[in-house]
DNA sequence: TTTTAGCACTCTCAACTATCGAGTGCTAAT
DNA sequence: ATTAGCACTCGATAGTTGAGAGTGCTAAAA
């Protein structure tokens, strides 16, 4: 139940695809399938032997010639098989991949995994590991938008000279903290008034609701206000211009990335490994996948981004109650079985998200 | 002045070493260095001409062969040069090495960089970049520990359930926070004076003492306190549990390891980079290093771990008043320039200590 | 006794060649 | 529409060769 795929077969992605007769597309399928397997190009007498249909080499070979005219396979060189195009996956992608959803115990498994965890982060850390040790690729989640968190308590405490560390309560025991400079010294007692005012005023509400008010409401009533109030007011924005950026990015398992030849050149690697400890790259790109539904997938440079040029991206979004929290996936090379990725996929984000619904 | 390296050359390291005459030194140390340079063996003819000394190749080569019978170098068949061996690097640092302390200029600008942070988590990042940045090898950084960390407040709010939030504030605005288990559920205010009674109890303490305390004391203690008294006490426990292990390792410039092709094997650089996400190996090693006094360096096999085999590893103290805080380094090939490694992570460890102790 | 020149020798590296095999495109026959 | 046949292309592999760098040894020179 859980884990069936809600996969969408027809969405298009760049624009509209080739139009293939059937018999062309069945030997597509096969010759792709066929190349993740093993990673060499798939040559005619192969793929006549390999596909039901009684059909002599020759006749794959003139087959072969109009799905490479209509740019979905390519040759190497001349005495090479046929590989993949990048076109050439879209297509099997979004039209030709049978989906078979995972084993219930494999769930079953994946779920007792986090049936033992306590932490929101810890959780979001498991599903990383969790996508990169079943796929053997890189997994990636990217942290929930602290949006909809729910204001709960704010602590301040004095620090050195004009140092004020402030610790922000939400939701189900986040804890966020930061140091923030005030212009005037404080005492310890007029902290604790300050934050017993802030906590009063915003427990239940969510951080955008009180990021709203301290925007805009804070102006028109800003004269009624006692200094007290006012100072206190002041330094809960310092406070929340923190929460807002504090989504981030969770990876683990670059190394197996290294186990594919297609990958394997150190200059390749160095970008990728960077671009993981970088993160800004990679958050932007799943940015651009919060809006999508069900599970997503970026084939080799249709990111957009260069360093992920023979990679594919596999993402879904999590979300509780409907509200979208992240996005998480893999990333790999292009020659990935999709096949298995796409429903591990799929299931983590449901998992994730019925793990994160009971807090 | 606070730049200058306190390297102590005569500390051997692997029991005696060999004893060689002053100019089969020079040679070895002529060599080296000019091995570091271009990571290619090194001829007779190239050390002739390069060292001051006036002699034939014919000549070098004898000496080469000393050296090579004493295993400080060898030569990696017949007819390339000779490289030096892990003892031969042993020596040159120990005893043939000469240090100069980096510029003031240099140092001027790394303290500017530490100048303007405030967090000490922000501090030991900021370290750990600057020493991948300058040396371009991997920078290690291990977090404080938090042994001697003075305790300033709890606070304890209730979650669903009986789980607990801690949230414990050491030190100058460090905070570790927890999600703890209870045998039963208690109420906001009743969390709040167990909070209430804690922060009154150790405010001040350092953690090494709180935690005797509540090991120890508590149990003789223990029929006169009443119901609400041990129940934060049990609390604290929980709590004080997490706080020691919490010592952590910071890791940047992997990737800079990439460039040196002696570790262009990607099967050496995937357990390297395991290594550096697992952490515990390389959190042991240095471990090791926290009771050396000034820069200690691992070459090669020295340290015991396989997957150093050909890397080295620089590391020194950072201590505040006497204490040390932690240890941090460089690790990176065994061909590194440790004329130049050395100060530098000399350097970093000061000017760290210099901002750790601002706070 | 130390240093050096000379020389034969070893080994790597790069370039070149030959060969094999896989796979193709095209054409003509079925 | 499909297939067999055939010439052709190209990559991979192995073997060959020559140049270059560096060595160890020996005998002569300092």
């Amino acid at each position: 139940m859980a884990q069936r795929a809600n996969w969408q077969p027809p969405r298009s992605h760049t624009g509209s695809e080739p139009q293939i007769n059937e018999r062309a597309a069945h030997f597509l399928k096969a010759l792709i399938e066929r190349y993740i397997r093993d990673g060499q190009p798939v040559g005619s007498r192969t793929l006549s032997r390999d596909t039901g249909l009684d059909l002599s080499p020759a006749t794959v070979r003139n087959v072969m010639a109009d799905l490479e005219d209509m740019g979905l396979v390519s040759s190497p060189h001349t005495s090479a098989g046929r590989v993949p195009t990048v076109l050439g996956y879209r297509v099997f992608v979004d039209s030709l991949l049978t989906i078979s959803p995972l084993e219930e115990v494999d769930v079953a498994q994946l779920r007792a995994e986090f049936a033992s965890i306590d932490e929101v982060t810890a959780l979001l850390d498991t599903a990383s590991r969790m996508l990169s040790g079943v796929t053997q690729l890189a997994g990636v989640v990217m942290l929930p938008r602290h949006e909809r968190d729910v204001f709960r308590q704010i602590e301040l405490l004095p620090l050195t000279g004009t140092r004020v560390l402030a610790i922000l309560v939400t939701g189900e025991g986040e804890v966020h903290n930061r140091i923030i400079h005030t212009d005037k010294t404080y005492s310890p007692a007029q902290l604790v008034e300050a934050s017993n005012v802030l906590t009063e005023m915003f427990t239940g509400k969510d951080l955008r609701t009180v990021r709203r008010y301290l925007l805009e409401d804070i102006q028109q009533t800003y004269e009624r206000m006692d200094a007290m109030m006012l100072h206190a007011l002041q330094m809960a924005q310092r406070v929340m211009e923190c929460a807002e950026h504090k989504d981030d990015l969770l990876v683990s398992g670059q190394t197996n990335l290294m186990e594919f030849d297609e990958l394997a050149s150190l200059e390749r690697l160095k970008s990728l490994f960077n671009a993981f400890t970088e993160k800004r790259e990679i958050l932007h790109l799943l940015d651009r996948c919060i809006e999508a539904d069900g599970v997503q997938i970026f084939i080799g440079n249709e990111s957009g981004y260069e360093l992920l040029d023979d990679c594919s991206l596999v993402t879904t979004t999590y979300r509780v109650e409907g509200e979208v929290l992240g996005v998480l996936g893999v990333i790999g090379p292009t020659r990935m079985n999709y096949q298995r990725v796409i429903p591990v996929v799929d299931v983590t984000a449901r998992l994730l998200a019925a793990a994160l619904k009971q807090h």
